[in-house]
DNA sequence: CTTGACCCCGTAGTATGGTACAGGGTGCAT
DNA sequence: ATGCACCCTGTACCATACTACGGGGTCAAG
């Protein structure tokens, strides 16, 4: 018995206009209708948005989840595609990492000059954003 | 001798776009014009701007830059309001570490998991992606 | 047979940080 | 005086990932 899709909405934990999004963006199929135009979903399309969700907290865009789709669905893509993916991922991840920690130590610098007292005019965080030499500045 | 928008542009490496952008923005004032329309901008705005383009790179959002520069020209605001503003955004930058420090351990526990081998039919990543049991997934 | 919960579509709005026109006017040098 | 670089406003557009709304149609219970 198919769904419909407020209950897969229910079932995925995802609301239903954002079904209604992934379709568009071609990330969920498009499932076939009643006579009035009601969409009629298989169980599949639950599991099939929880990867979705699942990606993403991976750190996987969508338009990366759509490529991830894309390769289990081609028979000419082998799992060394989908690992690839994951390294690219990891590397990207790695380098915001990076940058990341490059701001807090600016900012950490930052804030260890300023002992806390006295007027913003005289505030060193804010002379260093000001001056020229930027010597807190993040090298990337 | 007041500085055309254009000049400015060139003087603090931004598009001069963006500059009536951090206008309507409220991050850059709205100078006096000239008899035509034209904005003139005294030095000053290129040190802001500047100031604007480093506090970026540390990860401050335009919202929260408008604070900092809010708080310089409150005669009543403190530096260790300031400082206050560098502690969150530090502990905003750790969370945001800890955050992608998650998503590599788990990526590097599915890409480790794949050997590379076989068909997408067959692949862990995906496999693991699509199972009940998240045991790969992010803890928050 | 009515009421309320659900569904349809298309469009527009949210936040973020810009970028790109279109269709004008200005300033200066040749 | 004419050509070109520059400036003006307003609006629309880019990507990202939704979310909301208006104005309808449908389905099932009572």
């Amino acid at each position: 018995m198919p769904l419909t899709i407020g209950q897969v909405a229910k079932r995925s934990g995802i609301g239903l206009e954002t079904i209604r999004f992934y379709e568009r963006k071609g990330l969920v199929e498009e499932p076939p209708r009643t006579d009035s135009g009601y969409r009629q979903y298989p169980e599949e399309v639950v599991a099939r948005i929880r990867f979705i969700r699942r990606a993403k907290e991976l750190g996987f865009k969508l338009s990366e989840i759509y490529e991830l789709l894309s390769l289990r669905v081609d028979p000419d893509s082998t799992c060394s595609d989908v690992r690839q993916q994951a390294e690219f991922k990891i590397a990207d991840v790695e380098e915001r990492i990076r940058v990341l920690q490059g701001i807090k130590t600016a900012l950490k610098k930052l804030a260890a000059s300023c002992v806390g007292t006295g007027p913003t005019s005289e505030c060193p965080i804010l002379e260093a954003l000001d001056s020229q030499d930027a010597g807190w500045a993040i090298r990337e």
